[in-house]
DNA sequence: CTTATCACTTAGAATCTGATAT
DNA sequence: ATATCAGATTCTAAGTGATAAG
């Protein structure tokens, strides 16, 4: 398929991931008496170890011979590891501090373990990440009543020099902040130069709060709640039974959202009716719920029709109108869809709440169906400093809460009925206090780039360790490093769809098989990850790593966990020892991120077009996506796209031949006549010529690129996994519009990496 | 330790919008 | 002018991981 042209790289090659296997809807996948019981589980443990006694093969035997579980032996670990691992570290950077990398060298390649260590010694981040040293992150150093936005951090010398031109203005910045805020309500000439400053606010280049305090002032105007539920017309009619029946409001509501599903799939869903149904009737009056005894007698086409009906009249209405509405919600966003924070107008995430409905879990979900309520004033937690003007709750209500905390970044807060779970409203990503979190997460995934060999070869020889624990980490770090698996954190059964991650792998997610093909030592994975998407991948793995996991699988059911004696926590606290910041995750970021920038360097050729160019790019984050597993299910209009740009190609190409002819017939009149006039009509007939085949050529490109991308979803990973310092490096290096490859969106999210990275940047 | 809670990032689908084709 | 479509935007569910509580 797309990524793979001929690049050697594990990263990219690893497995065979199906990618005609996405959504996994049959239910059979999942099992739905899996019960995982602590007592039943802990007792097999016991048993577990009980049966390790009694032997089949002999090379077992002596696999587990070296492995005892950690009841009897977590006393005996090998002290000297973390020397060991020091020395090796010092090796390593003496080593490489001569042999200079090739460029191309695969960073991530598991194909030859480090042999010779590539990492540049440049340990001295070029800005400090707040993360970095925690000893340090805590101490807040300015006072806490000034916010003054300081000159930008100490910088590594050679970054320097091109952030020096830009933070000259410190002292300006201080003035004009203070000013532009208090001018900001006020007419055009305010309102454009407040937009100017605000949109070139560079909070990249000032100081970061060290204590763990996010904000020092906060205002804003609370949210937008759903508007009141209105009554159906009394033609639209409601049938139960083959009888009309009109509803009481409150039944009537919860009806309107089952009848805008109907179309959809879930409204046929066992689980769905069956939670639908329940809470349905517990906004019926007694007598409604004498009468509606069965939902398969309940109809709701009329109402369905009618929505139809009305947003087909919402498409209709007429320009003027339109505009109106369009002004109405430019106000709305105005008035609610902005904060000040910290003398900065910022822009908010979210800032409408959730409208009540049906709740939509992905896959499988046992509460799919169920009524989310509606959100009251007196359901929200107001998040604002003390000394800003406090939303007001709409009249007649009352918050449940207005709290100032400022270690936390949420303007406001309620608790959701379903999960009961907590929603926020937040700041959009491209405010500050996202994009230093975003910025602050690539840099701790550059920084597992530098120590990245070391936990490789470390983990490799826990493959060996004596400990069952220790082998069980080492075995899933390495799946999490070299398939970019998510760390797979438990979750509370019957709760949610049943869905895995590393951690959380059952023994039926995988099969080994000794002998596939041609080759040996293969793991065939099987499961539903995050969103119930469907992981499915068969990969060579080395014979150690085999071997371990036919240990790990021994005396188990195929409910039961593959990594019994490893959960998220453990591994976790395990890598924040061996790099401080560290987490499974940081694993994918890190991995997705050097990806991308080695398959650009592959795949990009300076002499080719910008259509080529572009999809290079697109190739190099499609290897992306498919190593994150990022899918989507084909849009519906799939297969009508494709042959609409197929016509659009055939066009082209009989123009193309059409202009062909042109230039011949020229030419020969040019012969004949010698003429300048023939001439410059050759020239011009191959002018067309080469402009057609151009865009010949970019239609192809395109076509190409949307086949590659029929399930894949580029989106995710360009938003949240590649360092956009590689995307803007690869544009300024080949000298394209970063309009090319971000949207407007994309490029305030990623402002701060426009604005700081050079054509050299280096992930 | 285990479990619960909280805050935040990551995710695909749904919906909207505006450009382009008819 | 209107319909269609693709890309942008919105929506909110579903993860991760830190930390508090038991």
């Amino acid at each position: 398929m797309s990524g793979d042209h001929g690049h050697k790289d594990s990263q990219v090659n690893s497995g065979s991931k199906a990618s005609d296997s996405h959504k996994h809807k049959d239910k059979e996948h999942r099992h739905k008496d899996h019960k995982k019981d602590k007592e039943r589980e802990k007792s097999k443990h016991s048993s577990n170890s009980q049966h390790r006694e009694h032997s089949e093969k002999k090379h077992k035997d002596k696999e587990r011979e070296k492995v005892k579980h950690s009841v009897d032996s977590s006393s005996d670990k090998h002290r000297d590891k973390p020397r060991e691992d020091k020395e090796r570290r010092k090796e390593d950077k003496i080593k490489s501090s001569h042999v200079d990398k090739p460029k191309k060298e695969k960073e991530n390649g598991y194909a030859n373990p480090p042999a010779v260590k590539s990492e540049p010694d440049e340990d001295n981040g070029f800005y400090p990440s707040p993360k970095h040293h925690k000893s340090s992150k805590r101490e807040y150093d300015d006072e806490e009543f000034e916010y003054k936005p300081k000159k930008v951090k100490t910088e590594n010398d050679k970054k320097s020099k091109k952030r020096k031109q830009e933070y000259d203005d410190d002292n300006e910045d201080e003035d004009i902040k203070p000013k532009k805020k208090i001018k900001d309500k006020r007419g055009a000439d305010g309102k454009k130069s407040k937009k100017e400053e605000e949109e070139k606010w560079k909070w990249w280049e000032e100081e970061r709060a060290t204590d763990g305090s996010k904000w020092r002032f906060l205002e804003h105007k609370g949210p937008v709640f759903a508007p009141a539920y209105e009554p159906l017309p009394a033609k639209v009619r409601f049938d139960y039974d083959g009888k009309h029946m009109k509803l009481s409001p409150p039944a009537e509501e919860v009806a309107t959202f089952f009848a805008k599903m109907l179309d959809h799939e879930y409204t046929t869903k066992e689980m769905f009716r069956k939670n639908f149904y329940k809470d349905w009737r517990r906004e019926m009056t007694p007598e409604e719920k004498s009468k509606i005894t069965d939902l398969n007698k309940c109809n709701f086409n009329d109402m369905s029709e009618y929505f139809k009906a009305q947003s087909e009249a919402r498409k209709q209405m007429s320009k003027e109108e339109k505009q109106k509405n369009k002004e109405e919600n430019e106000k709305v966003l105005q008035e609610y869809g902005f904060c000040v924070m910290d003398n900065h107008k910022e822009r908010i995430g979210n800032f409408r709440i959730e409208p009540p409905g049906l709740f939509r879990g992905r896959g499988d979900h046992p509460k799919m169906g169920m009524l989310k309520r509606r959100i009251r004033p007196e359901d929200i937690i107001i998040n604002c400093s003390k000394d800003s003007k406090h939303p007001k709750p709409p009249p007649g209500t009352r918050w449940k809460e207005v709290r100032h905390d400022n270690k936390v970044t949420w303007l406001v807060s309620w608790t959701e009925n379903i999960q009961g779970s907590i929603k926020y409203i937040m700041l959009n990503p491209s405010s500050r206090i996202k994009g230093e979190k975003d910025w602050q997460k690539y840099e701790t995934a550059r920084r597992l780039k530098k120590c990245v060999d070391r936990l490789r070869s470390g983990y490799r020889d826990d493959w060996k360790s004596k400990e069952m624990r220790i082998r069980q980490r080492a075995v899933a770090l390495y799946f999490i490093d070299k398939l970019a698996l998510r760390a797979g954190n438990e979750k509370e059964e019957g709760e949610t769809a049943d869905t895995v991650g590393c951690c959380s792998l059952r023994v039926e997610h995988i099969n080994l098989h000794s002998k596939m093909d041609d080759q040996e030592y293969v793991v065939e994975f099987d499961f539903l990850g995050k969103d119930s998407i469907r992981y499915y991948n068969k990969i060579p793995v080395e014979k150690r790593v085999f071997k371990n996991l036919q240990l790990f699988l021994e005396n188990k059911q195929p409910e039961d966990d593959l990594f019994d004696r490893l959960n998220t926590s453990i591994l976790n606290k395990h890598l924040q020892e061996l790099m401080d910041g560290l987490t499974a995750k940081v694993f994918r970021t890190y991995n997705a991120s050097i990806t991308l920038q080695q398959q650009l360097k592959e795949l990009t050729c300076p002499e080719d077009s910008l259509p080529a160019k572009i999809l290079s790019y697109n190739r190099a984050n499609r290897a992306v996506a498919i190593l994150c597993n990022h899918q989507r299910a084909p849009p519906k209009t799939f297969e009508k796209s494709m042959q609409n740009l197929q016509t659009k190609i055939d066009e082209k190409q009989s123009q193309l031949s059409v202009a062909r002819k042109q230039v011949k017939s020229a030419k020969a009149d040019h012969k004949a006549s010698h003429d300048d006039r023939s001439k410059k009509t050759v020239e011009l007939k191959r002018k067309a010529v080469q402009r057609i085949e151009e865009q010949l050529m970019k239609l192809q490109m395109q076509a190409t690129d949307r086949e590659e991308n029929k399930q894949i979803a580029l989106g995710t990973s360009k938003l949240n996994y590649l360092d956009p310092r590689i995307s803007v490096a690869w544009c300024k290096k080949y000298d394209i519009t970063i309009e090319k490859i971000y949207n407007k969106t994309q490029r305030e999210k990623f402002a701060w990496a426009i604005d700081m990275a050079e054509l050299d940047y280096e992930f």
